[in-house]
DNA sequence: GGCAACATGTAGCCAATCTACGCATCAAGC
DNA sequence: GCTTGATGCGTAGATTGGCTACATGTTGCC
């Protein structure tokens, strides 16, 4: 998979990742790469400002704690970063419509 | 839909549309606009680039000609340009699966 | 004469992803 | 005790491709 193919739909894949459970950012990392089935291997450069993106937008709220002398930073899903995720959504099934019925007006 | 979630995509999508019959610049931007459903209305600087970037990577011929007094620069597809379409379509598949294997693992 | 549609193109901006680093802790193996 | 790999967070700088804005010209209709 292409580099930048992942523009403007990572945010949406990161907001749903921590929908329903607040996770750090090494377990976001490891939860796209399993949701993927392996192909999402996001590196800490894109995922960690990322983050920091999307707490700044209001999206995410974060919260530091230790676990086993390790620092995490938690995030969770804020009530803006729900609706943003719900649009999301829907902005995919709309970019997903588009791409299709470009690329394959006659048959796949 | 955001602007730059056409990144990476936007190469097959071009491709296909000259995949059946060889366009001109204008035309290609109709016949994207006709295929979407009127969501990819692109604006000719994002256009005309992307032709002369597929023609240099060999994806794509063009020839010019006039017509009614008007020069019109005709794109058609390469056999680089076939094998790079039919690759693109397949990378698709594969993202649009990594998108919504992670959007949506219970529901929509 | 003026405006919309047709037709092609360039210059420069911008934002998000990437590569390549740096730092620190912990567990396992030698 | 030392090294290595996994865990964990982060920044700096380069790249790149789509965007806005601009520049140019023709044809046809009112």
């Amino acid at each position: 998979m292409k580099a930048d193919a992942l523009r403007g739909h990572l945010d949406p894949m990161i907001l749903a990742v921590v929908e329903h459970e607040p996770l750090h950012g090494y377990a976001i990392m490891e939860a796209l790469l399993e949701r993927s089935g392996g192909e999402l291997d996001l590196p800490t450069g894109t995922l960690y400002p990322a983050l920091r993106r999307l707490e700044r937008a209001g999206y995410l709220a974060s919260e530091w704690s230790t676990v086993g002398g390790r620092k995490r930073r938690t995030y969770q899903l804020t009530s803006a970063g729900s609706k943003m995720l719900a649009s999301g959504k829907q902005e995919w099934l709309t970019f997903r419509a588009v791409v299709e019925g470009v690329l394959r007006p006659r048959e796949a």
